[in-house]
Order: structure tokens, then sequence, then C-alpha cells
DNA sequence: TACTATCGCGCG
DNA sequence: AAAGCGCGCGATAGTA
């Protein structure tokens, strides 16, 4: 079955070593197409430690899952490709899992800006790198699902992929790390977004267990039975009329903004915006049954029926993931509306027949990252064991729960108004350190300048036009306008740069909780034969997987039996990460597990 | 007809 | 209560 289709080369231990014709250790193994367009051909190359190269392969496509999965169990390498997506969900669906990669393009993106890499240029030039992931084809569990073979122009976009190009910019990536102000973190940094893109399409292939009967069942009862094709259901249709009567006309327009703030000017409400924090400022019989609508109308048009049958295939929810699709390292999701789960859809996702979910989040994240960047003891303090806004509270800081959340995340956002702003003098004169951390990133935003996360992702510059904005304001015959326009764009930057240091690292600290979990999971014992719905890939069928990550949030599919156990996992796994950042410094990220059937929140 | 921009909503 | 960060998505309006 497995066929190397070119030759097969060691080389001997070069240096003085007793052993005879022992092989270097590969560390890493660089996949590549080898044969031009066509991808009938992959190459692997194995590298040592020291980038040394061990041994060259030639491989028919077709033979490529074998292949890995005997170098996976034989070296355990660090694979090495432009991107995870076209390898691995290929491999996964033959059933192969591999422990750690390098995305070439991923760590790209983050050297190629990152401050502390000095040869930052070398990668600039290297323009070919810079485009987005390749698109991964649509699910579709009767075709042929993930094949290489299959057809790749869903893969028109995307990084070089052939061999020569991943190995130049590999030993680009290499040097420009060591020779960087800080290699312990990018390489940290680079590790983790890599883990985090392994596990966005193993996340992809198992899919999140999503209960079709449930979610139809909860459409049916709040807009009732499913209308056919072009109608409206009942429920919004009653709703509309009610609307439609108190407005005093039977053919107004609820679904077009400025028509419907005409009609609601006619019948005296003279509100600015239709968003329902506007409308909520007037007292008017039209104001329940609006919102109403338009509450059943957003379940309708983004989680109804079209939703369900465009995403839920037998029995599995699988949005793709987009790792590092936000500036500040956070995933990004495309289709599906993967991040934005709502909170009343949560009952539909239901673990199997014998499975449970272990629900999971961490409880203030950001702040509790923004105490241990900045070495900020005293809100480490008021952090520990506790809700942290609690724990403000009980310093006596400011009086309730309510004001602490507020005043810290007006910090963190950039709040120049209201109780936010308001609150800020307390938090500065209690927490000195964080404070002045996120209020120097914000001035070095304001100033033009670029900021970091923790373990070294750097904001993007400012545009162009941002820099015109700023140098027409400083003419010599700028007028009141474009000065005005010049300190609200700067002040904007300075909010972006202000949230985009703890947004970032809490993004890290994510990714690193993931990464150690997905190892311990993948370490846990198989499920004994017979107790699983199998209903997805095979790598998952017998074995707890994560389901969804949101953020801050994990959902770990598990068989019950083995639920107590990953619940566990979990929580070290936070540890973990908290310690892989932070070191020694007495910060703290409790979570909130729980064991369920279903992802419901309390 | 196809596109982009804006609004509004909901997620963290 | 609706200021301050980051997203994706659907509907409508406006433009090419």
């Amino acid at each position: 079955m497995l066929r190397p289709t070119s030759r097969w080369t060691r080389v001997r231990a070069s240096a003085g070593t007793s052993t005879v014709d022992a092989p270097e250790a590969t560390a890493w193994i660089v996949l590549g197409g080898a044969g031009g367009a066509t991808g009938e051909h992959v190459e692997a190359v194995e590298l040592a430690a020291d980038g040394s190269e061990i041994a060259r392969t030639r491989l028919g496509a077709h033979a490529l899952s074998s292949w890995v999965r005997d170098r996976e169990g034989a070296a355990a390498p660090r694979w090495v490709w432009n991107d995870t997506p076209g390898w691995y969900a290929g491999l996964l669906a033959d059933g192969v899992r591999v422990g750690r990669c390098h995305d070439l393009r991923l760590a790209h993106a983050i050297l190629r800006d990152a401050v502390s890499v000095r040869e930052a240029p070398s990668l600039r030039a290297a323009h070919e790198w810079d485009g987005a992931p390749a698109e991964p084809t649509a699910f579709d569990a009767a075709a042929t699902l993930f094949s290489l073979e299959g057809d790749r122009s869903g893969f028109a976009t995307g990084p070089p992929d052939g061999m020569d190009a991943a190995l130049q910019e590999f030993e680009r990536q290499r040097i420009a790390v060591a020779r960087s102000d800080d290699p312990a973190r990018l390489r940290l940094l680079i590790a983790a977004e890599s883990a985090g893109a392994l596990l966005a399409v193993e996340m992809r292939a198992a899919g999140l267990p999503w209960d079709a009967v449930a979610h139809d069942r909860l459409l049916t009862d709040q807009l009732g039975p499913r209308p056919v094709a072009g109608a409206v259901p009942r429920r919004m249709q009653e709703v509309a009329a009610e609307v439609r009567s108190a407005l005093g006309d039977p053919a107004a327009s609820l679904d077009s903004q400025p028509k419907l703030l005409r009609s609601l000017h006619r019948i005296g409400i003279p509100a600015e915006s239709t968003s329902k924090w506007a409308l909520a400022e007037y007292e008017h019989p039209v104001i329940a049954p609006l919102l109403e609508y338009r509450r059943l109308s957003r379940l309708y048009t983004a989680n109804g029926w079209a939703w369900l049958d465009e995403w839920v295939h037998e029995g599995r929810f699988r949005p793709v993931y987009v790792p590092g699709g936000v500036v500040t390292g956070r995933w990004a999701s495309s289709g599906g509306g993967a991040l934005q789960l709502p909170r009343q859809l949560r009952s539909a996702v239901r673990a199997d027949p014998g499975w449970k979910l272990v629900v999971a989040d961490v409880a203030q994240l950001e702040p509790r990252v923004l105490a241990a960047m900045a070495s900020d003891g005293a809100l480490a303090t008021a952090a520990r064991g506790r809700d942290l806004y609690v724990g403000i509270v009980e310093s006596g800081v400011v009086a309730t729960r309510a004001e602490a959340k507020i005043a810290l995340l007006g910090a963190m956002y950039g709040a120049t108004t209201g109780d936010s702003a308001r609150l800020l003098p307390r938090l500065r004169s209690a927490y000195p350190r964080a404070m002045a951390l996120v209020d120097e990133a914000a001035r070095v935003g304001d100033d033009g300048g670029v900021v970091s996360t923790w373990l070294g992702r750097s904001s993007p510059p400012p545009s162009a036009s941002w820099h015109d904005v700023q140098a027409k304001a400083s003419d010599v015959g700028s007028s009141r306008g474009d000065e005005d326009r010049a300190r609200r764009w700067a002040r904007d930057r300075g909010r972006f740069t202000r949230n985009f240091v703890v947004q970032g690292t809490a993004a890290e600290w994510a990714l690193a909780w993931l990464a150690d979990l997905r190892g311990r999971l993948a370490a846990m014992p198989l499920a004994s034969e017979g107790d699983a719905a199998i209903r997805s890939g095979r790598v998952f069928a017998r074995r707890p997987h994560l389901a969804l990550f949101l953020h801050d949030e994990v959902i770990v599919h598990v068989p019950e039996p083995a639920a107590p156990a990953v619940a566990d996992a979990v929580r070290e796994a936070a540890d973990a990460a908290a310690a892989l950042l932070f070191g020694a410094f007495p910060i703290d990220f409790p979570l909130d597990v729980r064991i369920a059937d279903t992802a419901d929140k309390s």
C-alpha cells in the first residue's frame, strides 16, 4: 500500500559519536508538493534539530497518510507545512492524527510584524506567504471528504505549496526567531498558534454534537411551524400585525431601518436609531411588539431552519474555524457563525447517548491576564481563588460588583465617559501597575507606534491614511476639522492598542490552555468498544475530543465514564497554561466546569 | 445584475 | 445603562 516513489536516503551521524550508523534524530519533517500543480506527489524532508537534512522521501499522494502515521509513531516529529487545513484535513479523514506542527503561513504572519524580530525584512519580502488561509472545501459527508486526490479547486488561494518554497521559508523563520530579541517566547507563540491550527481542523472534523430535533422544537415553539419557502413564520406575522396596528399603518415595513424610522417619527417617537437600546428610551405600545418582532426575526434569519439545513448534518455542527483570523490572535470563524453560538440555542448542543459534555469557561480571563502581564500583585490578590470583581469590592476599591466590572472593562477598552470613566481613578490608585500597562499601550498607539502581546505578537502598524491624517493636522494651514479628525483617529488607535495587548495575551493564554488540554486528551485511554455512537471522524469515535472553542470557553465531548477525568484535565491544563506563560507569578485562572448533557448556561 | 456600505444583533 | 475592544452574519440601501 505504501509505495514511496523514490529513494530513501539516510545520512550517517556526522559528529564524533561512538554509535556506528546512528541516524540523527528527526526533529522536523517538512511536507511539500512535488508534482507541480497536479498535487500527485508529495515530498517529505526530514531535518535534525540543527536544521540539517537527514532524509528525503517522495511519495504518491495516496500513500501520504500511512507514511505520516508511521513517521509520527516512530519519531513524533514536528510536521512543517505551508498551511494546516490543506494537509491535515486529509490526514484526519484517513484516521491519522499528529501531535505537533509548524504552520508556515501562520508563523510568517506573526514573525513578519513582530517588533522583536530584527530580520523581519527578509520575511516581509516573501509576499507570497502573506495570503489568506486556503479555504477548506465545503463539508459533505457523502462526498470524498477532505480527500487530497479530490477536487483541489477550493484551495486556489493560499500560500506556496512547493517543497523548495517551504524549505526556504522555514529556514528564514528559524533564523528570524533565533536572532530575535526573545526566541523562547516566539517559539512558544508559534507552537501554540500551530497547535491551534491542528485543533481547528480536528474540531471541524469531529463537529459539535447538535440535536436538530431539539433545535427544530425550539424554533417551532417560538416561531410556529416551519413555513413554506418564502413565507413568514406564523408567530412573526402575528407580532408584525400588532406592530403595524400600533403604528397605524397596515403596510408599514418593519425590516427596513429608514422606513421604520419614518414610521416611528409619524407616531411621535423621535428616535434617532431603531436599535433596541434607543427604542427602549420610549414608552409606547409599539415598542414591546417591535422588539419581539426583531427577536423572532433574528432567530429565524440567523439560526432558523435554513441554518439548520445548511450547517447541521448527521448530528454535527461543523463550522470553519480560522486560527489567527483576528489581528489580536483570536480565532475567527467563517460560515455558520460558530463564535456567536446564541445562548438560547445552547440547549441544542447535546452529547451523544452514553457521552457527556464537559463545558468549561474561564472567569474574567482578560483582567487576570492583565494582572500577570503587569506583575500587579494587588490585582492578582483580588483575583485569587474567587470572582475577580468581588475581590475588587472586598478590597474596598469600589462599592459593588457591577461597578468593579464596568470600571475594569472600561480600563481595558478605553472608556472616556460615563460610570466607567468616573471610576477609573479609583482603579488607578488601587492597581497602578495594571493601569499603567494599558495606559502606556494606549499612548504608544495614539502616537502611531506598535505594541506587542506577552509572547510577542505585534499590532499592525498604522495605515498610510492614518499617517496622512496626522500629517495634515500638523500642516501650517490645517483646519479645525483636520485637527479634530486627527485627534479622533489617534484616540481610536490608542483604544485599539490598549485593548490589543490584553485581548492578544488572553488569546495566547487560551491557546496554551487548548494545546495542553489537547495533549492530555490524546493521552487518555480509549473508551471500550461499543459504547460510542459513531457519527463522524474515526479518530474521535472512541476518544474524548474538543468540540468547541469560544475565546475563553471549551466544550469537550467525552464518553461518560471519562467525564470526571476530563474535567480534571481541563483544570490541570489551565494551571499548566498559567505556568507556561507567567511562570511563578501568583495568578490563577479558576474555571467554571460542568459535566452535562447540553451546553446550557445556568 | 453585482458589488459595497451600513445598520442591527449577538458572541467573547 | 448602552459609552469603550474584537468579531460574523443577514437584510437593506445605495452605487456601478
